[in-house]
DNA sequence: CGTCTTTTTGAATACTGTCAATTTAAGTGG
DNA sequence: CCACTTAAATTGACAGTATTCAAAAAGACG
């Protein structure tokens, strides 16, 4: 069973050329996808791929806006993005929220709620989107045959344990240009690897969001994106981002005379 | 082969009734320990205690101040603190690190190598210690055989990924002295967990260490601490801590009127 | 086309960091 | 046992950075 409070009634836009598949809508081909390479697939053997694709996960698309899962709802799936933008945040005590990750195409979010069998964080679609939903519990049925696949699964989660530590160090020494900077660098990297330019993007987050990630209030990411600016760094339209000096802005990270 | 720079020379120090004892030196039997309910087999069932019993951790004992591991070295193991305290810190590019975490009796260490097979952290003996060294890959072995193991790793795993959460939102959204108040209610907790007062504790780690920890300078750390002396919440002697008003500290971290 | 949200910018304030001096504790060696 | 050295912690004064409060401009949306 969805958990009744968040699993929003699956609105299937469009429903092309899905007359013909027999399966209930729109199921995922892992083998097949264009994203295996960044996805949970990534680094695992044929024979254990096509066990992937048996389970037939199933899609999910959001609208701008739309709550994925939230902070407190029993935990059954983690979610590959498969299209748009998440944010992930927590709640804190006052109401105030905290977002603790953006995710794109490829990237898992959930992984959280395994401790507790609840979500510990909530995930919302930034813009239009679709994701895989997989059902943990198989995975982790299937993962007992494969040591394979219990090895990707384990190193994803590593991966947002070193994610995280990461983010640690970027909120516990550095200054808000270096955060802004290093935010920048690591979204250009991304989109790079996704076939992007690295140069030139479109944020999917306000300057509010930024802030709350990066641990900084959202007049400062606007003061230090200005700055930026004026040291010729980038060549910023509101959401719309150029990096000019790209080795500029990896200095701008390293030059720190604390 | 044990990492050469930094799988110290194990000095056991007094080989106490090993003599008839087989096995090499100490080796662990989880379901007789007393942190079995802490550590690794909580929650686990006997049948499988039985089988990480046969494998037999080993026990290493670390004197203050010896690294257990360092950032880079490969991952074989995960460690179970026995008894004392460790730091785990990240090393920055210019030379500084950050604490990302302290440790005692019953928690694991060295979860974030799994991700590239190389340890993403450092981890120090703050005062004598005593570690199981467990075998990663054997523990993967195992756990394709036991369902109920395979969660219990997974649980461990996401349990760190929370526990990061809250130390990223601890970092991105309070001030000093909320920081510093965070941080001795959760040893506090710690240490209730494990027996000791809830009241009054000795600090493993310096002024830096904690300001490392909770991303602020060792003169505020100081400071707060002098700070939470005058509001009649603490009574402090160096690494002494006592807490007086428990419900007022608890208050300093609610009231953020921010 | 008007309303609401987002972003930018300015000015003043508050908090934390920096630099420096002092105290205390812990060790070292004569 | 005491002088000496070193490390850790405290405290003060000042500087610097980020936050707060406020206002205006620019889009986005219905």
């Amino acid at each position: 069973m969805f958990a009744a409070t968040i699993e929003a009634p699956v609105r299937l836009s469009r429903p092309r050329a899905s007359e013909a598949a027999p399966a209930p809508a729109l199921t995922t081909n892992c083998s097949a996808c264009h994203l295996r390479e960044l996805c949970l697939p990534h680094g695992m053997p044929s024979e254990d791929l096509g066990r992937l694709d048996a389970l037939g996960f199933a899609r999910r698309r959001l609208p701008a806006g739309r709550q994925l899962y939230q902070a407190g709802d029993r935990f059954q799936y983690i979610y590959a993005v498969r299209s748009g933008t998440f944010k992930s945040s927590l709640a804190l005590a006052d109401g105030r929220e905290q977002v603790s990750g953006f995710h794109m195409a490829g990237e898992l979010m959930g992984l959280d709620g395994v401790a507790q069998g609840r979500h510990a964080s909530s995930a919302v679609a930034l813009e239009d989107a679709e994701v895989c939903a997989i059902p943990y519990a198989t995975l982790m049925d299937l993962s007992s045959g494969s040591a394979a696949l219990q090895h990707v699964v384990s190193r994803l989660m590593s991966r947002e344990i070193v994610r995280e530590h990461s983010l640690m160090m970027l909120l516990g020494s550095m200054n808000a240009e270096e955060r802004l900077a290093a935010f920048l660098l690591n979204l250009s990297q991304r989109l790079k690897a996704r076939g992007y330019s690295a140069h030139e993007f479109h944020l999917r987050m306000s300057r509010a969001e930024i802030g709350s990630y990066l641990g900084m209030k959202l007049e400062t990411v606007s003061r230090t994106f200005s700055s930026f600016q004026q040291q010729r760094l980038l060549e910023v339209d509101k959401r719309h981002i150029r990096i000019v000096d790209l080795p500029g802005l990896t200095r701008a990270l390293e030059v720190q005379a604390h």
